[in-house]
RNA sequence: CGGGGUGUGGCGCAGUUGGCUAGCGCGCUUGGUUUGGGACCAAGAGGUCGUGGGUUCGAGUCCCACUACCCCGACCA
């Protein structure tokens, strides 16, 4: 896309009220927009980076089984009240609203219920079973505080999966299938390194949850990290008990930060009970269904990419979910879009700065808004284009015909 | 929800003990000169000073209430 057809444009200065980074540098660049208080809009280059990581991450949802589908935002209280989770003295961060005949209705802030009334209708015998369908859904929770930027917010994008088995072994056959399928998706995303699988506190049907948590000091949570096994333990669950538990030495443990980015839960029967959602097995008898909830909050993921993997001239994305992978900077006094067009056709996503402005704004605003790759067209070039990858100093000068190859490598 | 802070053109800010027509930088428009790291000159446009009330001859400035935003804490299936 020609970047003087996109309307946003860079701030050369933060927003006063707004202290994150990852908030700070998505404003500035032009990727986000506040509306008020934990509620974000997101703008052209937003919404594709947003759009990347959804991708990669139906694709490893499918991968394992899933099927997506799409739960309603409004809610019937009838249904919550089945799980006792509707009134505002257990849950007390619904949004509700009523409809014009004085209907009461809630907006959702999570799914289990949304699922387990669903299947219900349809999962009769055990032949129904497993099922794993899933949603990217806008969520709502009324926060007494959002806060961290677009790690916290009151309306928020994310995926939620729920497995429905048959048993307890099958259901966690499917939740081992998952942790692998969120190590793929942190690692695809490029924060997969810094990506820690938690321990946390599981409820009244495990144990343990598993969270997900990418280190950044902006991270609200705070875990203890064995670095040779590669797991953590939640400061919610940091006890000499569940140390032993886990076969975890104190002395190994590192303290640090770090941001929740996913997490997966065994839900036992809890909402399979109140919903009366059993099926009949080969031998006539009914058992309840065994759930799991497997959760990852889009827009916090980004904030979180944005977060670790910036420097201090702006942000730095992974190939993997940049709006564009080529970054086309034209300094020329007579400007065209020949390679441009070439680039296009082989396929690139290219943003071409065609822009009537100094170099040095093209140069910053590269910098600020992160494509991976930036290509300089420029007189004192010639035929040649200059190649830099965005985070690394080394530069390179190569041919039309060079350039391509390079690029697909 | 408790504590603290802040609201002044699109963005970032200044505005003294209340005083004249509310300024500055960036951005924007027009013309000209520039062109590899946020260029320069000139001329312009753009403001309910968060909202409401009060004190006063006079309020961006003082008082009260409300509201929005930020930070700390509590909360976070």
């Amino acid at each position: 896309m020609k970047q003087s057809q996109l309307f946003t444009h860079t701030l050369k200065e933060s927003p006063r009220d707004e202290v994150s980074l990852n908030a700070q540098l998505l404003i500035k660049a032009g990727y986000i927009y506040k509306e008020m208080a934990g509620v974000y809009s997101f703008l052209p280059l937003g919404l594709k980076v947003l759009n990347k990581i959804e991708k990669i991450i139906r694709e490893e949802m499918d991968d394992i089984g899933g099927i997506e589908m799409r739960t309603s935002v409004f809610q019937n209280q009838e249904v919550w009240q089945k799980s006792n989770r509707w009134d505002d003295s257990v849950v007390d961060n619904w949004f509700k609203t009523k409809l014009k005949n004085g209907t009461e209705v809630g907006l959702s802030f999570t799914n289990e219920e949304a699922y387990a009334n669903i299947l219900k209708q349809y999962i009769n015998s055990y032949k129904d079973l497993p099922a794993y369908p899933y949603d990217f859904k806008t969520i709502f929770r009324n926060e007494a505080r959002s806060k961290s930027g677009i790690f916290r917010g009151r309306e928020f994008y994310w995926k939620a999966l729920y497995s429905f088995s048959k048993d307890e072994e099958e259901h966690y056959e499917f939740y081992d299938k998952a942790k692998e399928a969120y190590r793929k998706i942190f690692q695809r995303v490029g924060v997969g390194d810094l990506t820690y699988l938690t321990f946390a506190s599981g409820g009244s049907f495990s144990k343990f949850s598993h969270e997900f948590q990418t280190l950044t000091k902006a991270g609200e949570d705070t875990i203890y990290i064995d670095e040779k096994k590669g797991i953590a333990v939640n400061k919610e669950v940091y006890t000499d008990e569940v140390l032993k538990s886990l076969k975890l030495d104190k002395n190994n443990l590192v303290e640090r930060k770090a941001v929740e980015v996913g997490n997966i839960f065994s839900l036992g029967t809890k909402f399979s009970a109140p919903f009366n959602l059993k099926y009949v097995k080969p031998d006539g008898k009914e058992d309840l269904v065994v759930m799991g909830s497997y959760g990852i909050g889009l827009g916090r993921l980004m904030g979180t990419i944005v977060e670790v993997l910036a420097d201090d001239q702006g942000i730095i994305w992974p190939k993997s979910v940049a709006p564009f992978q080529v970054h086309l900077i034209d300094l020329r006094t007579k400007r065209d879009d020949k390679i441009y067009q070439i680039l296009q056709k082989q396929g690139f996503e290219v943003l071409y700065d065609d822009r009537k402005i100094s170099a040095g704004i093209k140069l910053k605003d590269a910098d600020l808004m992160g494509m991976p790759y930036r290509l300089v067209q420029s007189d004192k070039l010639g035929d040649k284009l200059e190649l830099k990858r965005r985070g690394s100093k080394e530069i390179n000068l190569y041919s039309e015909k060079e350039i391509i190859k390079v690029l697909q490598e």
